[in-house]
DNA sequence: AGTGTCCTACCGGACGGTCGGTAGGTATCT
DNA sequence: AGATACCTACCGACCGTCCGGTAGGACACT
């Protein structure tokens, strides 16, 4: 299903991606990916087999950056603590960085996919959770006292906040991403333990 | 604009709702309201003036609905602890409780609605958040202590970790929404203090 | 009681337009 | 010659919307 050349499907799924995320899956058309590429639409089924395909190539590529940009960063840190707030900051900069589109596109659109390639992509976003769970765990172990929060329903919050921010924040507001993820992880840290 | 019916609008925009839910906004056409209500397409432009008329009245009630159900509820508690602690269990019911489609509606679909009726709605949200802003410093100013976490973001990650319920909430699952809301809340008032 | 007037609620069917997708040709490069 | 990368022109399906018409009930006047 590939053809060969990998910049320009590439570019199409940059272009597309952020079509995607103004004016959401349905709302935006091949011809208007085409018109901002300067291309006819007949063009785009040249390197896609169909509107699903690049849908699901731009949630795979944004699962990609994720997975590189912020799990892949972390897995060094020996430091359980230390691991999950350099997670915190890392997953904040990748949803409201503005530079990765494919993210918002991802956390938006749950179900425009054929269910097969919806399942692909959810496998991956349950791994996240799960390896959250086990961090904010190993945090929990590591610190002692008693547990007033579940790390699962720990895992969950930090998801949302984190995640829910796509429909929020805008760079030009008052506090900066970096901020709002220390705020974020004083949050967590100290709401795991106390009382 | 309104026809004299009330009751008749009213089923509309259940089923309505529950489509667009279930399908999107978009993916959801008139044709599928009006067949799942066994009526003719036209008959539903007896009733409403457009789409986008249906998916307004659909949000304002889902606004009507929130206001009502959780800030009515509470707003006769006078101990603000009290208060956040009765909030956050109302919204997390509201999300998740699988009754008020329109919640949810109100929640994806964010940029379906033309501009000035978008408007109208982001409003009354605006208005929430403040609410909630100025609700967890009343709390935060009562116990005293240094405060790690400034109201404002305390309000978005207590309103991103509910909202985002919507995402991966199931009612079979392992853990009651109760029981969430109930964690949230330790999360949230054990994170405010601390250092 | 019968008749004409007006109402709401609905229908079949069609409108112009746009959608995702395709057939078939052309230019370019190896 | 054979790929690759595109083009113009077009398809059938479906979209939101609207028009002309009608069934059936309520009301008033004769």
């Amino acid at each position: 299903m590939p053809t060969h050349s990998s910049d320009s499907r590439r570019e199409i799924l940059r272009t597309a991606a952020r079509l995607f995320q103004e004016k959401g899956y349905d709302a935006a058309s091949m011809q208007d990916i085409a018109s901002a590429l300067d291309l006819s639409k007949a063009a785009l089924y040249h390197h896609f087999s169909s509107k699903d395909e690049i849908l699901f190539q731009i949630m795979s590529y944004g699962m990609d950056i994720f997975e590189t940009q912020v799990l892949g960063a972390i897995k060094n840190i020996a430091d359980p603590e230390e691991r999950l707030k350099a997670c915190i900051q890392l997953h904040v900069q990748v949803v409201v960085g503005g530079r990765d589109r494919e993210i918002t596109v991802i956390l938006h659109e749950n179900h425009a996919l054929p269910e097969d390639e919806m399942r692909q992509i959810n496998a991956r976003k349950k791994a996240y959770i799960v390896y959250l769970e086990n961090l904010i765990g190993e945090v929990q172990r590591k610190r002692g006292g008693a547990m007033a929060v579940q790390p699962r329903v720990a895992a969950f919050a930090l998801l949302g906040m984190i995640n829910w921010m796509y429909q929020w924040y805008r760079p030009e507001g008052r506090i900066s991403g970096p901020e709002i993820a220390r705020q974020y992880t004083a949050l967590l840290l100290h709401g795991l333990y106390g009382k």
